[in-house]
RNA sequence: GGGUUUGUAGCUCAGUUGGCUAGAGCGUGCGAUUCACAUUCGCAAGGCCGCAGGUUCGAGCCCUGCCAGACCCACCA
């Protein structure tokens, strides 16, 4: 029985998810730590906390960027004995899922109007409960090793009751306040919406000359006018001094009105004619300038994006329709100059529904962000949090400076409800209270009605990191805040990460979390980004699909640096699938040497992957395992010491083998191990994901493979060749994790997991040694580039009673692909330039001269090479300003190239003699 | 208008505080190979590191200017 030829993902990455998930792997103080008393409380908890995806939706290709990152990290401090955990959450998406929603309440020819808001709230939760299952599928499809009993989903009662816990103290605090102000109102969605989540567009837009009163002013809202309760100039603008206090009257398209006339700094009088009507009500700009001035205010559009009784005649017209109407009346009042129908200007829209923003003045709430931001702010700078990359913490540090207040209220039912209520007989008079699930309350026979308004998303959100870890409660997650890490996209380095500073400092003392890691956007093939309208999206599941889960991971943490916007590249993916079937291979070699070397019982069982993984345990055989089993079978094939340390009570929990290496091979390639291990180690510190993956996928593919294997085949102990594998398999799984994990389940029969391993330990081996292997491996190198060369044939190579050649030919034979490697009296033949050792291919004259080219342009390059050592070294500048170790490492250098440009010279000689 | 950021091989991208011959994946060329893997193996070609200056013994990396792109923020009617 074997493993089938290829890794096939599909056949086992459930199956292992499912062992994960049943063997409580994903829960912190996991079996390894506890277990391994003495690895047990090494370092301090680790925590991330996932970014809620949305419940309501599917999983994109964003996600299966971050998930990894994630994950790599999660299994990699699990591994290294940290108590960990990995929170993992489901977001109710509030106005997201509440668009969709009200789609299909639409589809149905339905309105939200037509029912009440628990009504809504209520077949807002079923709809999300039916969608909210394929979400998570996804992040388990990808292999999130995510503790899903501590799973939190944002209108979770524990959320709500910390997002009023917060809400109460900072009303307490005076932090926050009921106020009118204008906000971006989306009048088809009826809610308005925080600045960032208004979608600005250019476009044209006539810009209309009217006559104004004594003045001709410029406005691309004419519409806007039975608003206007001033008008303004520069301070500096000498053109109309005369009329600055005035009160002027100003004939209209439907009657004349009073306005003031004004000077502020905010009117450029270069732009149009220098005068600007000022509508407070109906711009940002205006509403600035009235209360600056302490203008009145005139309500000219509704909530609808009607105009209002104040628009006489127009009223209730649709906007743009009254727009129209409006110049139509001017003109005919010859009150309209001209129209410059090239303007251009950004106007605000609805970021999903396309709408154009209608700035409306409105009651909201209110959060007093200053006192907040500049806490924030000095936390960072204190360097309490480490952001990567680096620069966004500055750019937060900017941000907090011109945070202006929040608006925290959303006029849309599906979300947190605000625990406010407001005196039916006093509007000023607002209590907070929780009973949310009632219209109305009494309190002191006074009767109390509910604000219908629900939080924005971000205030919920905003507390996320304390809330999933019970912190204010103190619940046994509490030791896990701050998290050690937040992992998210750069797009929400503002609404999210700076709000989670803010409120968690604010609510905690203490930043959120320690290091924040920022992932940029994941574009298309070719640098696009990925939207539905361009059909250029890529669905991480039909990845998973065809190239498997570990493919898509490896593939797409490859080549990616922190907060860069990059391309997606299935030939990454591509990369990442070879990558999965070259460990797998590694595999079946080792089994199928065990398989050699084992006389009788000691056949390994690789199983067919169509019963996989129900008999996982079972058939995959006991022998073919490290060769010691848990009940002390006797090793065979070495006398060398081949153990297994175990540790837990009934076994199964974690084991570390250890197995002495013997031969310059097993020498070298613990060291290969070893500067993997310690490579990787400082790449996931440093949050360098994309070097961890290149150096685990070289390790494997070019040190273990191309070379350790490549050598077993001429010489192998079985024991060592697993013992190999087993670290292998350790070093590879944060990356990888399904297929090394199947490949350990396979070898192993008890229960143990890799998940739940130790991380490999610095390993020793022999430096003399692994200078042999290397030596074997230059000249194997020199070798091949020779013979590559040449015609196809078989060579032999000659020595002259050199140890190391005498004693490794077979391997070099072999690594080589020569007819022979014999010993001689004389060299003869083509010399070759190998450091340290002597050594011909036996070539006959002809084959000789062919190669004469060849070895004049190496030589000139070296020669090349060695002048400008020289010149180098010949700078005093350089021997004396410059490191002594850069200077002696450039001695060494000459000398190296001076020997091999002497042996160069010999092999020329040869060929030429 | 302000800010951030990118420009390195045919393509997509690495290159950490300046320091050995600037790397990877894919692609390309030549060759090999039934015995772990064609999702294989060996070898090779391919780079004025956007342009121009500067600092330095030494610059892909630091500084200045320019060219080209991306993104974010902002109140121009």
């Amino acid at each position: 029985m074997k493993l089938s030829k290829a890794y096939e993902p599909k056949e086992y990455e459930p199956g292992i998810y499912a062992l994960w998930e049943t063997s409580g792997a994903f829960a912190p103080t996991t079996a390894l730590a506890l277990a391994n008393t003495e690895r047990a409380g090494k370092g301090e908890p680790f925590s991330i906390v996932m970014p809620p995806p949305n419940a309501n939706g599917n999983l994109h290709v964003g996600h299966a960027y971050m998930i990894p990152i994630e994950d790599i990290l999660t299994r990699y401090y699990r591994m290294n004995g940290r108590d960990a955990i990995w929170i993992p959450g489901a977001d109710h998406a509030g106005f997201e899922t509440w668009v969709v929603f009200e789609r299909t309440l639409e589809a149905e020819g339905k309105s939200r109007f037509d029912f009440s808001r628990e009504q809504l709230y209520d077949m807002t939760w079923d709809f999300v409960e039916q969608n909210r299952g394929n979400m998570e599928l996804q992040l388990r499809a990808l292999g999130a090793s995510c503790d899903w009993s501590r799973s939190v989903f944002t209108l979770d009662e524990k959320v709500v009751n910390t997002v009023y816990q917060t809400f109460k103290r900072l009303w307490d605090d005076k932090l926050i306040y009921r106020g009118e102000r204008l906000v971006n109102y989306c009048t088809k969605h009826q809610t308005s919406f925080a600045d960032i989540e208004v979608e600005y567009r250019e476009e044209k837009t006539p810009l209309y000359y009217i006559k104004y009163g004594p003045f001709t002013l410029a406005t691309t809202r004419p519409e806007t006018k039975f608003g206007d309760t001033a008008v303004a100039i520069h301070p500096n603008d000498k053109r109309h001094q005369k009329y600055v206090g005035q009160t002027i009257t100003v004939e209209g398209a439907d009657g004349s009105f009073e306005v003031q006339v004004i000077t502020d700094e905010m009117v450029d009088p270069k732009f149009g004619t220098g005068v600007v009507k000022i509508t407070p009500a109906h711009s940002f700009d205006d509403w600035e300038v009235a209360q600056r001035h302490n203008l009145p205010m005139k309500v000219a559009i509704d909530r609808e994006g009607r105009m209002t009784k104040a628009a006489g005649r127009f009223a209730g017209m649709p906007v743009l329709e009254a727009r129209q109407a409006v110049i139509e009346a001017l003109e005919e009042k010859g009150l309209l100059v001209k129209i410059d129908k090239h303007y251009k200007t950004r106007i605000g829209h609805c970021y999903k529904c396309g709408t154009i923003i209608e700035p409306l003045p409105m009651k909201q709430w209110f959060l007093k962000i200053q006192p907040l931001a500049q806490r924030a702010k000095k936390a960072i700078e204190d360097g309490r949090i480490k952001f990567i990359p680096a620069g966004k913490g500055n750019e937060l540090i900017r941000y907090f400076n011109e945070l202006r207040d929040w608006n925290i209220s959303r006029q849309i039912p599906w979300g947190i409800p605000i625990p406010a209520f407001q005196n039916k007989n006093d509007p000023d008079d607002w209590i907070f209270d929780t009973r949310v699930d009632q219209e109305q309350i009494i309190i002191n026979s006074k009767t109390y009605k509910r604000d219908d308004d629900t939080f924005d998303t971000w205030f919920s959100s905003g507390q996320w990191p304390f809330i999933t870890t019970d912190y204010l409660t103190g619940g046994d997650l509490a030791r896990f805040y701050p998290t050690s890490v937040m992992e998210t996209g750069v797009d929400l380095l503002r609404q999210w990460v700076a709000r989670m500073i803010m409120l968690g400092l604010y609510a905690t003392d203490d930043v959120p979390f320690r290091d924040v890691f920022f992932h940029g956007l994941v574009l298309d093939e070719h640098g696009i980004k990925m939207s539905k309208s361009k059909g250029n999206v890529i669905n991480p599941m039909d990845v998973i699909d065809e190239f498997g889960s570990d493919a898509l991971r490896i593939g797409i943490v490859m080549n990616r640096s922190a907060g860069q916007a990059q391309a997606f590249s299935t030939a990454s993916v591509v990369a990442g699938r070879n990558f999965c079937n070259k460990l797998w291979n590694i595999a079946r070699f080792i089994e199928a040497k065990s398989e050699d070397g084992a006389e009788s019982s000691a056949a390994p069982s690789l199983d067919e992957p169509s019963v996989f993984p129900d008999n996982l345990t079972k058939n995959f055989s006991s022998s073919a395992s490290t060769s010691s089993s848990p009940h002390g079978a006797p090793e065979k094939n070495s006398s060398k010491v081949c153990s297994e340390k175990r540790s837990g009570e009934d076994g199964g929990e974690s084991r570390a083998a250890t197995c002495e290496p013997e031969s310059p091979a097993d020498h070298w390639i613990l060291r290969q191990l070893d500067d993997a291990r310690a490579q990787i180690n400082q790449h996931i510190k440093n949050y360098r994901f994309a070097e961890a993956v290149d150096t685990i996928y070289h390790t494997v593919w070019d040190d273990v493979a191309d070379w350790f294997i490549e050598a077993s085949k001429v010489n192998s102990r079985s024991e060592f060749l697993h013992y190999v594998l087993d670290i292998t398999l350790r070093l590879v799984h944060p990356f990888a994790p399904f297929v090394s994990e199947t490949i350990w389940t396979a070898l192993h029969d008890d229960d143990s997991l890799l998940i739940s391993q130790p991380w490999p330990e610095k390993l020793s081996f022999d430096k003399k040694k692994t200078d042999e292997f290397d030596q074997i491996k230059e000249l194997v190198s020199n070798v091949r580039l020779v013979t590559t060369q040449l015609p196809a044939g078989k060579y032999d190579l000659l020595h002259e009673n050199d140890a190391l050649i005498a004693e490794t030919a077979d391997l070099i034979k072999s690594l080589s692909g020569l007819k022979s490697v014999k010993q001689v009296k004389q060299g003869k033949g083509l010399r070759l330039a190998t450091a340290g050792h002597a050594a011909w291919l036996d070539l006959s004259d002809e084959l000789i001269y062919e190669h004469q080219e060849r070895l004049e342009t190496h030589l000139v390059e070296v020669r090349q090479e060695i002048a400008v050592l020289k010149k180098r070294l010949a700078n005093p500048n350089y021997t004396k300003k410059a490191p002594a170790h850069l200077v002696e490492e450039t001695k060494k250098q000459l000398d190296e190239k001076r020997a091999l440009e002497a042996r160069l010279m010999v092999e020329l000689w040869v060929a030429t003699t």
